[in-house]
DNA sequence: GTAGCAGCTTCGAAAATCGAAGCAACCCCG
DNA sequence: CGGGGTTGCTTCGATTTTCGAAGCTGCTAC
């Protein structure tokens, strides 16, 4: 043993930071994505409407985000052919199961989260 | 009402995009806090030890995002000034009242999080 | 026609991230 | 004591991301 016991646990302990907890924020670790998903709680929503929810979010980041979601099954788009197309997102059942989890993370923010004392 | 009865719900529903939701993922949506946090759940660590249990993390950008952290309450830097000064980090109350809902939403990705189809 | 809204896309600029290198302090080995 | 290794960062130039404004299509209302 080189080092000095210096150390307060095995690196192995911490080492592999949770291979899952690193692919869930591949995602909710974007600047928006989380966002989007907790906009589209309460149900679906189109382009425009998220665009107006979330706000400091740009269209072009939107579209961005959105794309993304779709891609990792987390989000549907769904298109109404009706007389003016309207296009629509919504959670699928694999974003709908993140809900608990944003709840509880905004629940935490409200009571360890301090009203930034001075932003960066 | 000028617009067409397109929408599903009305936008105040999902408009303000949960202020506390938003606070948290101020911190939590940036590229590695949130495995930064997860690195520390198992207990303190020296910058090194975090440095290579978070793959693909690098120097300058871990003490960037430790410093955050610091400097919202989640983490605490600790030297030990012993004969080798030794430095490490823990998890404050706040960071550590954030554990459960990082290990629900490393759940969720177990479960609803597909191995990647096409990674981007 | 003219105005307005929805849903995006394109583009250049600004900001974030990266990775390699450097540096001081300290330990072990010989 | 000198060489080599480790820790804890910082600095710097280069690549990526993100941003925001503008543009474009299709449709409706006036």
């Amino acid at each position: 043993m080189p080092a000095p016991v210096r150390a307060t646990h095995d690196v192995d302990a911490c080492a592999r930071t949770d291979a899952a907890l690193t692919r869930a924020f591949t995602i909710l670790g974007k600047r928006w994505n989380a966002l989007v998903l907790g906009g589209l709680q309460t149900g679906p929503a189109g382009f425009r409407e998220l665009s107006r929810a979330i706000d400091g979010l740009s269209d072009s980041v939107l579209a961005d985000r959105l794309a993304e979601l779709t891609r990792h099954q987390l989000v549907r788009r769904r298109v109404d052919e009706g007389p003016p197309v309207s296009v629509s997102y919504e959670l699928t059942d694999h974003g709908r199961a993140l809900m608990p989890a944003l709840d509880q993370i905004s629940s935490w923010a409200v009571e360890h989260l301090p009203p930034e004392p001075s932003e960066q």
